[in-house]
DNA sequence: CCGGTTATATTGTATATACATAATTGCAGG
DNA sequence: CCTGCAATTATGTATATACAATATAACCGG
């Protein structure tokens, strides 16, 4: 009696939402081949009439189908399936973090701190100019008390100042300015290098050892915040990736 | 005369749409960090209010910043900034076109082909079982006549049995396989190792020279088609990534 | 105090509608 | 034939509205 009589206007049956289910099936489309890159998408008009549901709906579906870089949208013009090239990224996730606190015993030691007017090499890294005040680290990660991993870190003391004081024997830098320091840009490059001998006498394996690199470049607002060299034993660490459609992750 | 007399509903100073202005603010706070993560962000309510506008278009901006993971939602909770770690993802670009066709001489070389029965290492890379029928294929690719990268493949011949009739003396098996064959799931794992001897030998490296190695299984529908081993002497070939909140390369 | 019902807050989905924008096509007038 | 305006098409953005789903909080009878 109290209950106000509900009068369903839509009926699912408890399944994707509409627009989810529209996504999925031209991302079927897509992904199966039928429509290869180039071909046309139908129009909006049509979908709507073809899945009987609003306008609205239908462009969050191709929006969405949009963002996710499976379709070009332009006025006009109409949708096209886009390259392949155009989707084939694959997200790897956050690189430091990754493999190290999966469980196992951590630490890190400080091996040397020095706080520098930049030399021309450090200007270069960190895109600004000679003679900026930097603060250069170099730790090394342990993993069950085995060498892990060696960080070459180069700070700008312009841009994080309170680095200065900042105390890096126990807290590692990496997650120090992941903290304190909000940054909207980051570049990587990944590579493989023969260990040097410091390097390999660092980490405890032979010279020439193959590494993994890591090196990112960390930014906001344009302004530089701080350049760093990992470097992974080559059989240890491993970045894994894994690529899906949009949708199967998000839903 | 002839022209509609046009209110306008909106009047945009030719700026970003409104949905975009209010994400970029909401980002500007989470990425400046004066939105900790864990942060409360306003309510959908208070948005509108705020920003003068529907609330479709608040919450056009909120399903953004979720999508890209900048912040969590849940019904009757509200949206809260995530953790860092939830959005440190940076993309990668196609990994086998990458640098090949950068305006530079490229040939491949077919050096081995053989169709066999799936070993048991077979299998376990395709993730099938022993038997099946595998085309294993080893390719040499040069870049301006250089050895670039070496590359194994294994084709389930039972998922694409057309690849039994394909050449790959000219075409190089990735990309008949990107044209030919639909592929939903890849996984990667990226690592550095020395190269070996016949590694070496093929690549005009010396032994034990640091390599970059690819590795992807690609799958479709739960099927595996291919798995790859892509190995670049580590000095020519470097993955690059730039990570930029969001919104900066879409809009 | 317990246990259930009811109210409420907040996001999720969907519709109908309107106007804006961009680019092409076509037509009218010189 | 060229110019320019108008119509057309398709997407882009925004509003107002409605109902759904979900979890917390408040209330209320026993």
């Amino acid at each position: 009696m109290a209950k106000t009589a509900r009068k369903t206007t839509t009926v699912r049956g408890d399944a994707l939402p509409r627009y989810a289910q529209i996504r999925r099936a031209l991302e079927s489309e897509i992904l199966s081949g039928a429509w290869p890159p180039g071909h046309r998408v139908p129009s909006e008009h049509e979908l709507l009439s073809r899945y009987r549901c609003s306008r609205m709906t239908v462009n969050k579906a191709l929006s969405a189908l949009a963002a996710s870089g499976m379709i070009v949208r332009r006025r006009r013009w109409g949708s096209f399936v886009s390259a392949p090239s155009g989707r084939n990224v694959l997200q790897i996730q956050d690189i430091e973090q990754d493999a190290l606190h999966a469980g196992r015993d951590y630490r890190m030691q400080l091996m040397q701190r020095s706080e520098r007017k930049a030399t021309k090499r450090d200007a270069e890294l960190l895109q600004g100019t000679p003679g900026m005040p930097v603060l250069f680290l170099q730790c090394l990660h342990y993993v069950d008390e085995r060498p892990w991993m060696l960080e070459d870190r180069l700070i700008s003391l312009a841009a994080v100042p309170a680095a200065r004081r900042a105390d890096f024997s126990k807290r590692s830098p990496g997650s120090w300015l992941l903290e304190k320091v909000p940054w909207s840009h980051a570049e990587h490059e990944i590579r493989a290098v023969n260990a040097s001998g410091t390097v390999a006498k660092a980490l405890g394996i032979a010279e020439g050892f193959a590494c993994l690199v890591v090196e990112r470049r960390t930014a906001h607002r344009g302004k530089a915040i701080t350049h760093v060299v990992l470097c992974y034993p080559g059989d240890r660490h491993k970045l894994t990736a894994s690529f899906d459609p949009s949708g199967a992750a998000e839903q």
